[in-house]
RNA sequence: GGCGCAUUCGUCUAGUGGCCUAGGACAUCGCCCUCUCAAGGCGAAGACCGCGGGUUCGAAUCCCGCAUGCGCCA
């Protein structure tokens, strides 16, 4: 290893929403770039044009900048701007390196093929999908490893025009070993021979994907490859065409996968998979983001603190001692750990972060919902109760809509009849319309010696309070939330539940 | 099928030859607090360290097989 800057990528397929796998692995890479001092650079690998979306671009780059993995070198305006990003300007970065698209490098992917060929590490190839279709048949019937038998490799040079429709092939040594170092898995050895001389070039002239990494590795000047361990069988491929082309191999680092909670690879039928979903169901950056950093790598030396800022995990952080085994993601702790983080936040923060979610959930615009004084105040009633923004909307509607609806049978309360809690409202509307004020203080005072007036248990009388006023038996404390409401609208509710339980004490008479 | 990787409580992990009768966290269960639900506090249960052989005075830790799981190629 050197002591050159550090430099790391992430370089996704613009083809979808980033798998939260795949998000590990880049909070990895940017925690270490950031722990050595180093860059984290964003390359866009739009090379296989088939499954290209360009929107996907501006959600991958706006799913890392929600988790705040800033990158330095990336995109510029111009570069966005022919992938069709709105805003460019926003995401522009830029870099010494560029251009940071591949679409834009294929004539560096072809000069480099064809360098290859000179230099006798590569050859040209033009057999037809249908022979290479009957090989592998032929291969499969007799039982052999399945791989490009090499027809085109032995043809004299000059043999196919470089004018004709053909791919360019690496050409494998048949024999010897290639041995990955890789640092976290040790020393992996592959043998030669079980290597397929691997199309670099394809007819179109566009490269395959294993070409492009290299040269874009290279040239810019990436040091660490740490990527899923998926890849470690493609890897003694491009550590070829590196010493072919007298390049220095990167050090390569596979982490291993992240699994679903049932130990198979994850999937929606877990839940959540992308960074995307992550966000719309409430879960905080910064909470995601230490879970992330935590599921497969810990700070070791007997360290049991799993709450860590952003800056104590750069400082912790050693990709080194990452996990050789796959991680299963356990949704029930990210849950935890985002409830710590919703408790740590300040209220205004937190009450600023609940409101997308109170419009999408209630229907009532953003704007409205900040000038809602209720929006403050109850933030010390539920903030211990959320585990997610998202909850806010079923533990706290009825503070901001007009009318609320719920099933009249829970309001009546244990061992009581309709009628009974009828008459236990009565009296709780009497004594509500003659307090002085409204404070918690005078309220819990007042309905805990009505309860006991009554002969009723405190949690029978609250509980008939609690729906009539919430509409639901789980709601936030009690006298908080009657404070809040305000006497005016605590009394319509109550009154509105008392004459359904009037009807419903008819109806039983 | 070939090649490769992995294996400590249900889950994430600590552990790098004696400190381990294996520590912490989530989840689970119980108790306390309590107007519901949470949060919080206290406590319990939960891993013969995948299995079988070695090496060693001594192994979760080193070596060798096997099994299982996973990935890549097809």
């Amino acid at each position: 290893m050197t002591d050159k800057p550090v430099r790391v990528r992430f370089a996704p397929s613009p083809t979808g929403d980033p798998h939260i796998g795949n998000v590990r692995t880049v909070v990895f890479n940017w925690l270490f770039a950031r722990k050595m001092g180093g860059q984290f650079i964003l390359r866009i690998e739009d090379t296989d044009r088939t499954r290209y979306r360009p929107e996907s671009v501006t959600v991958i780059m706006d799913g890392l900048r929600w988790l705040g993995l800033d990158w330095d070198e990336g995109p510029g305006v111009e570069e966005l701007q022919r992938l069709g990003v709105e805003n460019a300007e926003e995401y522009a970065v830029g870099g010494p390196y560029g251009p940071y698209v591949q679409s834009e490098r294929v004539e560096l992917y072809r000069q480099v093929a064809e360098e290859l060929i000179e230099r006798g590490w590569a050859y040209r190839c033009n057999c037809t999908p249908e022979r290479l279709e009957r090989v592998r048949e032929m291969q499969r019937a007799r039982k052999l490893p399945v791989m490009y038998d090499r027809h085109c490799r032995n043809l004299p040079s000059g043999a196919i025009s470089p004018d004709e429709p053909h791919v360019i092939r690496l050409k494998v040594p048949l024999e010897g070993r290639t041995v990955v170092h890789d640092v976290i898995k040790g020393d992996v050895v592959f043998e030669n021979a079980g290597i397929d001389d691997q199309i670099l070039l394809k007819s179109d002239g566009f490269p395959t994907y294993h070409l492009a990494v290299v040269v874009d590795d290279h040239y810019m000047k990436i040091t660490h490859i740490a990527r899923g361990d998926d890849w470690i069988s493609s890897t003694p491929k491009r550590i070829l065409i590196y010493r072919a082309m007298g390049w220095e191999v990167p050090t390569y680092c596979h982490v291993p996968l992240v699994k679903g909670p049932d130990g198979k690879k994850l999937s929606k039928r877990h839940g959540a998979t992308s960074i995307t979903e992550f966000r719309n169901q409430g879960y905080l950056p910064e909470a995601l983001f230490n879970f992330l950093a935590l599921l497969g790598w810990a700070p070791g030396g007997g360290e049991e603190q799993e709450i860590f800022s952003r800056e104590e995990l750069i400082e912790r952080f050693d990709l080194f001692r990452v996990n050789r085994a796959p991680a299963a993601f356990s949704y029930d702790k990210l849950e935890w750990m985002n409830g710590v983080y919703i408790r740590q936040l300040a209220a205004d923060d937190l009450a600023e972060r609940l409101v997308p979610f109170l419009a999408a959930g209630l229907g009532i615009e953003e704007s409205e919902l900040r000038r809602r004084k209720e929006l403050r105040e109850l933030i010390p009633l539920v903030r211990e109760r959320l585990k997610t923004l998202a909850d806010i909307v079923a533990l706290a509607d009825f503070f901001f809509l007009e009318e609320i609806s719920y099933d009249p049978q829970l309001l009546i309360a244990k061992k009581m009849t309709a009628a009974d809690c009828a008459a236990a409202l009565d009296r709780a509307i009497e004594i509500l319309e003659s307090l002085p004020d409204f404070s918690e203080e005078t309220l819990e005072t007042a309905l805990r010696g009505l309860a006991s007036d009554l002969g009723l248990k405190a949690g029978q009388l609250f509980g008939i309070i609690r729906v009539a006023v919430t509409g639901k038996r789980v709601a936030p404390p009690l006298f908080g939330t009657l404070r809040i409401l305000g006497r005016e609208r605590v009394l319509s509710r109550l009154a509105r539940a008392r004459e359904a339980l009037r009807r419903l004490a008819e109806q039983d008479g």
